[in-house]
DNA sequence: GTGGTCTAGACCACC
DNA sequence: GTGGTCTAGACCACT
């Protein structure tokens, strides 16, 4: 796994970097496109690649760990864990977005809009997105 | 305008207490639901009524001047700006909802889920959200 | 005396209203604009014409008149203190402008800008200001 | 960089010392003498060579950072903005001295005062600040 | 009455 | 170590 390609971070946003880290890597492993056992990146090299300070990536990898996601292997190197069921069903993945469509909801409402409007940006969106 | 029901926070958010007021306010200027040259509850009135240190109060305050949203009047309680015309044209105020819908389009595309699932999930909650 | 042309306020301005009337009377007594024995406003309508609170003039002409420069007279209108001498010499108005000048080249030094080309601009200015 | 020479405040001043912080590094970035990229003092530091509480200074940086003067490092102490590029051409620089001078300008008319004489004093003004 | 500034000091999150 | 947030409470300036 290319290091660089491992994860994107947004040094500017207001999100913790090891959160943008943690939450990457559980989406990805829940989209099937980190399977189980697959090696990561280990700290050190992530942590140039991304010109980040390596606890901050040592943290992170420790919160998957406990989430059950990582696995520390004999050695160094961390991976998938096995137990973790790769690719979740469609149904599950689908939860990990609620929090972030219901945060949208609730400032639609706020800004009164009219739910059609809300669904076309969106769909604009992840047209774009996905381009 | 009574302070009550002026905004509402949530002091276990994340979220800093100040900044849940500057985009509570920045929305409901925008909807319409507070327009120019209404008066809003001064700092203290509104630091007792949410059980907060005025000084969180007139930092979101302070914000919301800088932002051109509101109005200060030297000795008296501070106003929605005039030039800050009330009730936004909706294709404004659909923008203050695009950054949370980018960040919902980033999440479905690493969780590689269709654009239907994702545009399903959002119309239940606008739907619940606003029963 | 023309209430609506006696002084002009900027309540946007950072500095206190107050203030502002007392540094203009100040400056149109020095230059002989405004002599002795003339009537000036009456607290009520310049606070009218100015849509200013009227403790706001009256403490403006409090302080002018510990100043020495206006003089309450029988009755309720304030006069242009005789004593004061209007239109002061030149030698002395100049050092009204003393600090304001002071300030400008202070803050000349910090942005390290060629002295020519401060009075270039200030030439401008004085220019524009008279026209 | 020395927090001792870093700015100087004067506790005496009406105007706020958080006030009195951006405006001396706004200008000592413009001049250059702070460059894109350079450590600032932390805001202990600086609080504690000041004398001033901590939360003053970081009320000026956070000013600052939200006029893209300086840049937050999570984590790490704030450097000057990089896109804030170091040593504004001189056009840009005299536009932060037209307030003062406008303000001087206004007055000199107010006293009536010929452009030769004001500007005869700011030439000697700037002449003795600069020795 | 209004908001603004500052201090003292706690606690937290991040790197 | 860094900055951010919040509280408690004082004092000031302005209207």
């Amino acid at each position: 796994m290319d290091p660089h390609h491992f994860v994107q971070i947004n040094t500017g946003s207001p999100e913790p970097i090891y959160r943008q880290l943690v939450e990457q890597v559980r989406r990805r492993v829940a989209a099937g496109q980190l399977m189980a056992g697959d090696e990561i990146p280990s700290v050190r090299e992530l942590a140039q690649a991304l010109a980040v300070h390596p606890m901050t990536i040592s943290k992170a990898y420790s919160l998957l760990e406990m989430e059950g996601v990582l696995e520390r292997r004999r050695g160094l190197s961390m991976v998938v864990a096995a137990q973790h069921q790769q690719a979740q069903p469609r149904a599950s993945r689908i939860e990990l977005l609620r929090p972030t469509l219901q945060k949208a909801a609730d400032e639609a409402r706020q800004l009164q809009l009219p739910a059609a409007e809300v669904i076309g940006l969106l769909t604009q969106l992840l047209d774009e997105t996905n381009a």
